[in-house]
DNA sequence: CAGAATACGTGAAACGATTCACGAAACGAT
DNA sequence: ATCGTTTCGTGAATCGTTTCACGTATTCTG
């Protein structure tokens, strides 16, 4: 009687299944229960089409099948990648995702935490820049790029590698001295084990380099390579043939630069990046890169987060670089 | 007593206050509450730091101040975009988003939707695809480029002047004779007004041109572009001085091809794109191109679907673009 | 075959908010 | 001074789950 055209509850389950809400209860979450029963109750709830409700759930349980996912943005491609792979991999084990993008901001990545953290989700993802983020212990917590302390796990591509690979490629590709532009960061972030790798790159391999780096915020003036650049331009003739960019936003800007004083890549200067984003969703790189593994990264993420014995989790998990070929090197 | 160091409900926050939790509700929810009592209220409600938990309030409550986001993926830099300024507009209202990512997959794009209605999400705004879609009739509903039906607005950018202001463009650039390639669709979407639009400034301004249309999906198949142009082309001059694409991502691929054919953009063949969105995060657009108010276009959405007055939603919004100049034009 | 151990379904309490009928207080009008 | 309104705080019922103590039925053991 009554709610005819309402949302089926566990209650009208169990009354069609003839059993008690408990019961239903204990199948839909996968407890112990009789052979024949489940079958009741399984049925009933395609009959009526019947969806928990994730509210009166949340309330509750202590599962909300939730995760909070913090990112600066979604425009930018790379993060833009990072988001929609986190995306898919939670869909794939059924949890929802609720994103909030930060800009970089260290308040407003506090606020996202903290209203997750009321919400009662089941973990969090973060893509943050605040040095001094304060995290509740008792919620799972997983962060990309950045160390946040030792108890939370932090999932990065091996960037020490991947400095490194590019400074081999440089010298497979001839080159014999090359200019390492970067922008800075005070943070303990594990993309800053780029430089490292591509210092012990260049030991290894007997390369020429120089390090120039930007403190500033991304995408901000990065211009002020311009002069450092020129400087090593004597009579149009550059004393370098190659330059490693700690990204592929940034070997784009700087590669309109180059060009703008008569030099060619690659055929005079040869450029890697990092990243390897595909812009507009291409299957090719828009430049040659040190490729993160961005799906392998958030699957990662996911793992770790959704796993329950906290002991095995690792403080630092690297994955695997590749290099692209993308027509800014020979 | 008890739960200290749990955290605090409406309870303590009424205990506190030496009100009842009626009261409290009232308070949080805006209702008439005397000054005095308001005060009391308030203050404990500073004193305990106190959140109302989302999971309660959506199991009784209509509100639960999330809304779900569907788009096919964030990755590509549009949708990337409108992702954004979507969650930027949401949250600045204290909206949560969940977003989905359904990559034009008709089903999942249902299933979202399904999986969103049995949420009791205050609504959805839906980059969607599929032709027929169900959606429930007492959940507010914002559609993105796709009229979907007359009592679901529609939010998109003014598509037909976007088509003429690109053939104005190329009639005050000086060209005789323009290509329009676009990657067809089937839907009842409004993006395919741009060919009528075109067709409109061409003809106002005298221009000569022609249409071509693939009717695959996005990134697909678009090289099959390539032998219509090349036919377009006797002893190395080409019949055309303009190229119209659907899209900025489309171009770019164009662009790629006609340079292998010998030919230079802008200097021969001048190129006008369609989105205007910045790669890399940059503020520099990557050709020249139709803008839509990406922003404008989120914070419509969001705005008519918060709205209470569905009476006043109109089938249709259509939002100004504007035309850049990104190094594809003279 | 009897008694103990195990397995498992039941139903009520609890989660933390909103809402509504009710009654007390305050005010105005006659 | 009295009665009728209006205003507004109260507290219990309610939303749809999960969980746990309890009791019944089944199986095991010697």
């Amino acid at each position: 009687m009554g709610k005819e055209n309402s949302k089926p509850t566990i209650v009208d389950v169990a009354n069609l299944a003839g059993v008690s809400v408990g019961t239903v209860s204990k199948v839909i979450n996968g407890k112990s229960v009789g052979e024949s029963y489940q079958k009741k109750v399984k049925n009933a709830i395609r009959a009526l089409n019947y969806k928990v409700n994730s509210y009166a759930q949340g309330l509750k349980a202590s599962k909300t099948y939730t995760v909070v996912v913090i990112i600066p943005n979604t425009y930018h491609s790379f993060f833009g990648d990072v988001a929609h792979h986190l995306n898919v991999a939670l869909t794939k084990r059924n949890y929802k995702m609720i994103m909030f993008c930060t800009e970089q901001n260290p308040d407003l990545e506090q606020d996202s935490i903290d209203l997750a953290l009321q919400n009662k989700v089941d973990g969090i993802i973060g893509l943050t820049y605040n040095p001094n983020l304060v995290i509740s212990e008792n919620v799972p917590f997983v962060s990309i790029d950045r160390a946040i302390s030792p108890s939370i796990p932090c999932v990065a591509c091996d960037n020490f590698a991947g400095g490194q690979l590019a400074a081999e490629k440089f010298a497979e590709l001839g080159c014999k001295r090359v200019l390492y532009l970067r922008k800075g960061s005070d943070l303990n972030n594990e993309p800053n084990k780029r430089k490292a790798g591509f210092e012990n790159g260049c030991a290894l391999k007997g390369l020429d380099y120089e390090v120039k780096m930007l403190s500033d915020e991304m995408g901000d003036s990065v211009y002020d390579f311009v002069p450092f650049i020129k400087s090593h331009i004597k009579k149009g003739k550059p004393d370098f043939d190659g330059i490693f960019c700690s990204t592929d936003s940034l070997l784009h800007i700087i590669k309109g630069e180059i060009e703008k004083m008569g030099l060619r890549v690659p055929e005079d200067i040869q450029m890697i990046g990092f990243d390897g984003v595909r812009e507009h969703g291409f299957l090719e790189y828009t430049c040659s890169t040190i490729v993160q593994p961005v799906e392998a990264i958030a699957e990662m993420c996911v793992d770790l987060l959704l796993s329950d014995n906290m002991k095995t989790k690792p403080p630092l998990v690297c994955l695997p670089v590749t290099f692209a070929e993308g027509g800014t090197t020979r």
